[in-house]
DNA sequence: GAACTTACATACCGACGGTCGGTTTGTATA
DNA sequence: TATACAAACCGACCGTCGGTATGTAAGTTC
């Protein structure tokens, strides 16, 4: 698993051969495929082990009391900075889509990574009364997509710290504007 | 080209050989490859003619004179139903990226397609003073990701109109609430 | 200790992308 | 019509790579 990462991480899947991984794993391609039953499912290892790591980072910024809408901006910043780390762009935003196909990729990352968090932060935020709770799901989507896309971005430009700022506004201020509206009283 | 747009828009680019290409289009694999480089260069010709398509049906949208603002959602509602077309989706939203890579997939879609459009769309809305001119670029791209994840979970979902639905008033929200608020006398 | 499972290793297969030497077809010139 | 050259095209061949088949040594169970 660890050379599978390694490798993925700098060469990228497709240009990783079951050969190498084994190699540099030391145990032989027999082993390899003893353990996964193709290419495709060490690679959704390595994602799964992936989000879970990054899950545990996620939920660091998570403050019981405060306001939702503001943990879920916090969130967003931390993801956008896991995002610019060289593994997980690489696998987690490039290959895993890429290979494992959208909807699997989405489902693990809804199950064991940042989109599930992310779910459950906007559904806590509805709960709370700040958020629509309406087409949450969708809410989720469109946000994490969103995510990836500033993420991949800031990778390409040419000023990265000026375009996340950018990118970071743009999202927070979309999470501020879908706040369901407060009754005046409410309004501290 | 038309062979391989079809066979791609069947089976994936993946799973189309270039023998299978070949032997569709009536030619032998040495002129396919007199014509193009490499396999990746049939996959970007098929794309940008794709595009190229693309943009000719959004430009059917772009009413003179009319709320730049309106014009942008129009597009976006157009631009969804193109993608729930097997052959956008598979060729331009699936295969494209992950066989182009996202930087050139989206500079083709940049110059050739309707990320180009949105863009320009973006830009004219501004300058008549409805969006904000700060940004487009990267307003842009949180846009065009939104509708691509908008147009993937419309085709994975179990009530596509109902999804469509949602997604889109969605997308339209955040268009409105980027809107430059007007000065009330130009209200009217 | 026989039957069986687990955990590996090694040799091998078939598909596929890409290359290359060579042939045909088209075209400009004399 | 003959010559020269280029563009279009053919299909056999090669290397790589994912995946499989076969073999084997070390437990585990009864």
């Amino acid at each position: 698993m660890a050379a599978a990462s390694d490798l993925f991480a700098e060469h990228g899947y497709e240009r990783t051969s079951i050969d190498q991984i084994a190699d540099r794993a030391g145990v032989s391609k027999g082993a390899l495929y003893h353990h996964y039953r193709d290419k495709i499912e060490v690679l959704a290892a390595v994602y799964t082990d992936l989000c879970h790591e990054v899950s545990g980072r996620l939920l660091g910024v998570a403050v019981p009391g405060a306001d939702p809408v503001e943990v879920l901006k916090a969130g967003c910043r931390l993801y956008l900075e896991v995002c610019t780390e060289r593994t997980y762009r690489q696998i987690a935003l490039i290959d895993a889509p890429a290979a494992l196909g959208w909807a699997r990729w989405r489902d693990i990352d809804a199950e064991d990574g940042g989109f599930g968090l992310l779910r459950r932060g906007l559904a806590a935020a509805a709960s709370a009364g700040a958020l629509p709770s309406a087409a949450i799901e969708e809410r989720a989507h469109l946000l994490i997509a969103a995510l990836t896309e500033a993420a991949l971005l800031i990778a390409r430009s040419p000023a990265p710290d000026e375009t996340r700022a950018t990118t970071t506004a743009l999202i927070e201020r979309q999470l501020e504007d879908s706040r369901t509206p407060r009754l005046r009283a409410e309004t501290a």
